[in-house]
This record gives structure tokens, C-alpha cells and sequence, in this order.
DNA sequence: TTGCGCTGGTTAACGCTGTTAAGTTAAACA
DNA sequence: TGTTTAACTTAACAGCGTTAACCAGCGCAA
């Protein structure tokens, strides 16, 4: 008989069930319990697929960086212009970000204690998102559109400001008189505004 | 004899051992009965001051909040330009996410699901920081030197903005090649960049 | 065909968690 | 002196992540 009961590998079924879980109630009510009754096998089976809870969390965590990646990537193939390129890849992140909470969630929002574990070199391969936006920013600085010192700095400056917007919206702790599209448009406007070459301003302005 | 065996009441020792077990060993090693150890009571007598342990930590959270405001006002009271009074509470609001890493997690960074129990009427204790930057906002706009549509949407995108900078840093993910000074200062700026209006512009880049 | 060893699980247990119910001690007061 | 009450403790429940020990069934060599 092949590994796990019905279909599909034990392994592929946990962590199928743990995103489902994730969806449904969130990461902090997540448990190696709760799982293996969602897939009606013992909790301890987990831990022949996976040394312990952390380390199924990053596997999905990969996943998600993996999807994530993938939209950016398309996104930056599609335009053309560094500042609409640019304008586009936050616009994406911010809507990842929304249309995927428990990815987002355990992919950015874990406690810092926690992410230590999380192994660095893992780190790199999610940091490749970030890199379309370094390479868009410094190639429109070198066609004189945008006014910054250094193109990595900028674009973890920038990446930051959309975690925060994101953080806010999925925490739902935007004010309510605020409506959310505003704040996002606020956002990356402002943001766009901040990079731009004060010559390449009114042409955003006038958008 | 009086509440609480040797100084001070007994509630007023459990939020001390609290906040100092906090900033020791960080939120999610936090438990009722390490409190209990640590001023030595047993774990039950906590619950004859605070209903449970998310109302002891929102009461933390309302000490934090209160600190914050007080830095923030007395910055904004330093400042009679807008301009540099919007830059000052930015940077404070950064310097005082760093400097209370334990104040700011359970502030800003607890977990959505967890937040939800905060009573929504102390969250109109905790923008009152926010209204300060709402007001010079106004204020800077009358003057002409912002522009910007709604004082209120862009000064939540801002918070949003130095709140990502400051989680970042706190978790520790930003890019070891990048200096966190020069980090703060291209966010700040980048900000400040996308609310100014052209005519002012010029004279920041000059600082 | 018998018996060994491996694969893929299981059950039982440890020490931890937040929280509740019931019990206890000592002071305050009629 | 007897009773009430405030302040706290002990014992327990259900759930948590994780480990150690065990066991069923299969492939395969003797």
C-alpha cells in the first residue's frame, strides 16, 4: 500500500489541510490537533512529513512566496514604462496582500521570535519580489524619472510603507470613516510622488 | 491585613512583572503563570484583578498608548512650521516604536484576531497620536505647502507607512546591507516627498 | 515457508498553557 | 462570640507541541 489512506500523499493532504485551517480560523488557533483531525489521522503522523509545527508553516510559507513571486514577475513583464512598472508591482502586492490574508499572514506578520527560525537562506528566495522593484526603480533613475540615492534602500522603504497600508487593512484597524480604496490609492500615490523626479510630476499629476 | 503581601497592590505588581517579562522574553512566552512565579502568587489570584490575560495586556496597551501620545504632544508642541512639525512627529513616532519594542508589539503588532477584543472605544483613546498629524496636515495645507486631498487618509497612509518601517525593523527582516538609519531616513523623506506641494519641495532637498 | 527488517503509522505520556470551581485563611464588624 | 467578607490558594479541566515506545503489514533473503 502507498503512503496516506485515501488520496493524494499524507504529506500533500497536511498541508492542504493546514492552509484550509488557516483560512477558515486563522493562525492562532492553529494546531497540530486540529489538523490531524481535519485529515482523521494522529497528530503525531505530522511529524513524520515535518520536524515540527514551524517548519510545516514554512513550507507553506514558501508556497506563498512562491505565488506571490509569480504575480509580480507577470505584473513586470507587462509594462514596459519603469513608472507605470513600478505603480504596478505595488498595486499587486497591496492586492495579494488583501485577497490572500492567511497567506499574507504567516508569510509577514508572524511574531519576530518566531520568524528567526525561519532559515535565512529562505529568506533570499523571498526577497526576489523585492528585486523587481530595485531593478524598475534603478532603471528609471538611469532615464532620470526618479529622484532617489539608493534603489535597494528605496524599494525596502516603499515595500514597507505597502506591508504597513496592508497590515492596517487586514488587522481592520483603518479607521471606518476611511474607505479602503482611498487609503490605498493614498498610498501608493504618495509613495509614486516621494520617487519621482520633481520633472516626471506633473505627468502623474494630471493622471 | 491590606491587598497584596509586601509593596504596593498586588495588581500594581502584576503589571510590573508583567511589562518586565514582556520586554525579557517577548509576548508569546508570556503566560499567567510566569507572571505568578515571577511575584510570586499563584496563577488564579491575577484573575481577581484583570478578567484574563487579554485584559491585563490591554491594560499595558493603554499605558503604551499614553506614553506615545505624550511624546507626541510635547513634540508637536516644539514645532510651529508644519513642515518640520509633521517631519518631528514622524521620527518620533519611529524613535519610540525602536526604543519600546515590548510597549510597541502589543500595541501595534498583536495578531487581528486578538485585536478584535480590543474595545473599540479605546481605539479612540489611541488615534488621538493620529489626530495631531491630521491637524498639521489641515494646517500646512491651508498654508499651501501640502498637497494633498483628505488630512485624515493621508495621514493614516503615513502611519501605515512609518508603522511597516518600524515592524520591519523590529522582526529584524530588513536586508543586513542596508544601514536602518538610512533606511528611516529614505522612508521619512519619501514621505514627506509625496505630501509636499512643488513650490515647497525645493526647499526640503536643500536641507 | 519462515523470519528479519523496514515503512508508515499508532497510543500513551510529559510538561506546558488559560481558565474555572471550590476551598481556606484572616481580618472586620455586629 | 459569631458571621460576613475580602484576598487568596489548591485542584482540576481541556487543550497545546512534542517525544518515546510500540505495532501492523509488506518486501525479501535464506
Amino acid at each position: 500500500m502507498t503512503k496516506a489512506g485515501s488520496d493524494g500523499t499524507l504529506r500533500r493532504r497536511i498541508l492542504d489541510a493546514t492552509r484550509h485551517l488557516l483560512v477558515a480560523e486563522g493562525y492562532t488557533s492553529l494546531s497540530m490537533r486540529k489538523i490531524a483531525r481535519a485529515i482523521g489521522c494522529s497528530p503525531t503522523a505530522i511529524y513524520l512529513y515535518f520536524q515540527n509545527k514551524d517548519a510545516l508553516v514554512h513550507t507553506l510559507i514558501d508556497e506563498g512566496f512562491g505565488l506571490l513571486y509569480e504575480e509580480l514577475r507577470e505584473e513586470a513583464a507587462r509594462h514596459d514604462d519603469p513608472v507605470a512598472r513600478l505603480e504596478a508591482l505595488w498595486r499587486r502586492y497591496v492586492a495579494f496582500g488583501l485577497r490572500n490574508p492567511e497567506y499574507y499572514e504567516i508569510m509577514f506578520m508572524l511574531h519576530p521570535e518566531r520568524m528567526e527560525r525561519y532559515p535565512p537562506e529562505k529568506y533570499r528566495r523571498a526577497r526576489r519580489g523585492l528585486e523587481l522593484s530595485i531593478q524598475t526603480l534603478e532603471e528609471g533613475r538611469r532615464m532620470g524619472l526618479f529622484a532617489i540615492e539608493d534603489p535597494r534602500v528605496t524599494a525596502s522603504a516603499a515595500w514597507a510603507a505597502l506591508h504597513g497600508a496592508v497590515a492596517l487593512l487586514l488587522a481592520r484597524r483603518l479607521d471606518v470613516r476611511i474607505d479602503p480604496e482611498a487609503f490605498i490609492d493614498t498610498t501608493i500615490r504618495t509613495l509614486l510622488r516621494g520617487v519621482l523626479a520633481p520633472e516626471a510630476l506633473p505627468q502623474m499629476a494630471a493622471k
